[in-house]
RNA sequence: GCUGAUGUAGCUCAGUCGGUAGAGCAACUGAUUCGUAAUCAGUAGGUCGCCAGUUCGAUUCCGGCCAUCAGCACCA
């Protein structure tokens, strides 16, 4: 028997006998035999132990490859898992998957690890990659694997394995006296594991139900080569820099305390910011045929009830009382949206009809949930409502597709995360109006041309929705913009028009935002841009600095001249050297300092520094003026 | 909400094995009048997160609570 083994560069070796991806390696070379991790075969992922049988197409994965680095950091998984059954025999092991940059495990223990115990299983890993135990797999039936499991006190396994189907065999892997249940594949021998680094313990539920059962978990990373680990690691205390909470207490742009949890203190220079965007986002409502509207704060009870809010999330509204009527304060702005389209007989010529509104919600999110200004409890929206019939949802969709591209570019984000989530367990609405409503969305998401992913069951209660997110400076995921289909809402609240054939008909609705909420969306803006914010969103946007006594008198007329002009502009009059003055506003991260001296006053203009530290040279006011004008965005108009 | 950690001056942090605290920067005052990333000197600033307990005495030890941070759960 030959078998016939295709290598990615096209050529083709035969083998008298089924040979492993060991041997593969090492016909081609001793260096390749020693760099493999594991195979590819037709596509899929192998042990370097495993025996080809057939004619196929082999690739050596080694740590240079993608999925060679995807094996090793599984491998350290088991390394984690297996260092801490030997100092913590008592332990049971859950899960280790492999995360972006590393891998986690989650273990059932009878107490916390400690920072003291991360240490010591972080030594007692590189002890065990030492010995350069192999590793090797072996199968069992499904039902002899649980018994085993549960033959060496390993109980969470036991009941992972109990929800494969029966009949199936599973796979084991053994690396010297530890074993895992593991789809594989796995690294040849622990020798292979040397760059790793523990990060952290965090508790974490079993199975993801906060119902169960918390286990320890522990996070590490590993890379295929130490400076490539370095290198991350300074990338994150760099990012770490750049978190929006350090920066708004650097910049003095908002605050929080105690008497406040999760609602934020906006300072003057935050509050410029803000509205630097509202106006911005104002501007957009304007050119794209939304109205912009106002609702109370607060409304009655029984609103919420019909709305079906109240059953889904009356634990998480904050209520108020008076004259024996119960009150919610708003969470959400779409009630309010509909008793205004309520108001009045609407004809379908009327539609699509938008109303935009900036709406101030308050939320009563859990104490865990907190996160600086991008997850707080009183919060603002850029909340839109179209009400539109079915034939205008997807123009409608797609149209806004294509806007929020353009705003989120004008704000300088370049990588937008595209989310589908569809129909959850507890809803309203019949599967027809479901399967209509993910439809829509999908195919506008299809004709964007955008990769997208869909997660199942993560719907509102109303409709299915596009979660628009975006990644902070450490990576981490938040949805900013959203566009929701709602069949049920519009019903439950009694919308109505008058169809073409003078039939009373129930308008579809629209929930969208494009910045989601303000607040979140600065934050993300300050982490982007490491609080350097472009010209058109900073707060202070220049600062007129006077090098001596002399020029007091001629930097106010700058200041106010600038005002005039539509710049935002203060002074800096302190008696301080000049070089005293451009290191400070410098670190505040301002665009333009302007220096005014004795040669300025006397030309009636101003010597521009840019932030980069670049001198632009003498300006006059307007010329100035002129140049932040055309850094201004004007509001993705179409 | 859960697990763990943290909370000292406006900011960043040190410190007290129990005897009511200190630095740098910022602020304020004075001197200096200076050309593109830190001029010098002086002054002032703190219920050591909050509430109880132990103690002659608590910022320090114990308990409870609040807030923040990391992760989990949640996110209309």
């Amino acid at each position: 028997m030959t078998v016939a083994i295709t290598l990615p560069d096209g050529s083709v070796r035969n083998f008298d006998s089924a040979p492993t991806i060991s041997d593969i390696a090492a016909s081609i070379g001793p260096g390749l035999a020693k760099a493999a991790l594991a195979g590819r075969v037709d596509g899929r992922l192998v042990d370097t132990s495993h025996r080809i049988e057939r004619d196929a197409v082999v690739a050596i994965v080694t740590e240079r490859d993608a999925d060679g680095l995807e094996v090793l950091r599984h491998s350290m998984a088991h390394l984690l898992a297996y260092a801490v059954k030997e100092l913590f025999p008592e332990a049971q092991v859950t899960i280790g998957p492999v995360i972006e940059s590393g891998f986690y495990y989650d273990f059932s223990y009878s107490r916390p690890f400690t920072p003291e115990d991360l240490t010591a299983i972080e030594k007692k890993m590189a002890e065990l990659a030492k010995h350069d135990f192999p590793v090797s797999r072996e199968v069992l039936p499904r039902d002899k694997a649980i018994d085993f499991f549960k033959s060496i006190g390993e109980h969470y396994k036991a009941e992972i394995i109990g929800s494969i189907p029966a009949g199936e065999d599973v796979s084991l892997y053994r690396e010297g006296d530890f074993v895992d249940l593991c789809r594989g594949p796995h690294v040849p021998s622990t020798g292979k594991l040397k760059v790793f680094k523990l990060m952290k313990v965090a508790g974490a539920y079993w199975r993801g139900d906060s119902r169960n059962e918390m286990l320890q978990r522990i996070y590490g990373t590993a890379w295929a080569k130490k400076d490539e680990q370095d290198a991350y690691l300074h990338m994150l205390e760099e990012a770490e820099k750049r978190d929006h909470r350090k920066i708004g207490t650097q910049l003095d742009l908002f605050h929080f305390q105690e008497e406040a949890p999760g609602m934020v203190f906006w300072h003057p220079k935050g509050w410029a910011i803000w509205q630097a965007v509202e106006q911005y986002m104002r501007r957009v409502y304007r050119d794209h045929g939304y109205q912009e509207v106002r609702c109370p704060q607060i409304l009655d009870r029984s609103l919420w009830e019909r709305s079906g809010h109240w059953e889904n999330y009356k634990e998480n509204m904050f209520t108020t009382a008076s004259e024996n009527r119960d009150y919610a304060i708003k969470p959400m702005n779409c009630p309010g949206h509909v008793q205004i389209f309520n108001k009045g007989l609407r004809s379908y010529r009327d539609l699509p009809l938008r109303y935009g509104e900036f709406g101030a919600c308050h939320r009563n999110e859990p104490s865990g949930a907190l996160h600086g200004i991008m997850r707080i409890r009183a919060f603002t929206q850029d909340d839109g409502h179209i009400f539109c019939t079915d034939a205008q949802i997807q123009p409608e969709v797609a149209k806004f597709i294509v806007l929020l591209q353009g705003v989120y570019a004008d704000f300088g984000f370049g990588e937008i995360i595209y989310k589908l989530s569809t129909r959850p367990p507890k809803r309203v609405g019949s599967d027809e109006v479901w399967d209509r409503a993910e439809k829509a969305l999908s195919d506008a998401l299809n004709v964007a041309g955008v990769d997208w992913a869909e997660l199942k069951g993560e719907g509102a209660f109303y409709g299915p929705k596009i979660e628009f997110s975006l990644k902070d400076s450490i990576g981490r995921v938040w949805q900013c913009g959203t566009i929701q289909v709602d069949f049920s809402m519009p019903l439950r609240l009694g919308s109505e028009y008058v169809a073409e054939d003078n039939s009373r008909k129930v308008p579809v609705m629209l929930h969208r935002a494009i910045v989601g909420s303000m607040e979140r969306f600065i934050g993300i803006l300050l982490e982007n841009h490491a609080g350097a914010l472009p010209s058109w969103l900073a707060p202070v946007q220049a600062m007129v600095l006077n090098i001596s006594e002399g020029q007091l008198d001629y930097t106010r007329e700058t200041v106010l001249s600038l005002r005039k002009l539509g710049v935002r502009t203060e002074a800096d009059l302190r008696n301080e050297k000049i070089t005293y003055k451009i290191r400070e506003h410098s670190m505040q991260k301002l665009p333009y300092l302007l220096v005014v001296g004795d040669k300025e006053k006397a030309a009636n203009k101003v010597a521009v520094r840019s932030r980069g530290g670049e001198d632009l040279g003498q300006m006059s006011l307007a010329e100035f003026a002129a140049r932040l004008l055309a850094e201004a965005k004007t509001g993705a108009a179409a």
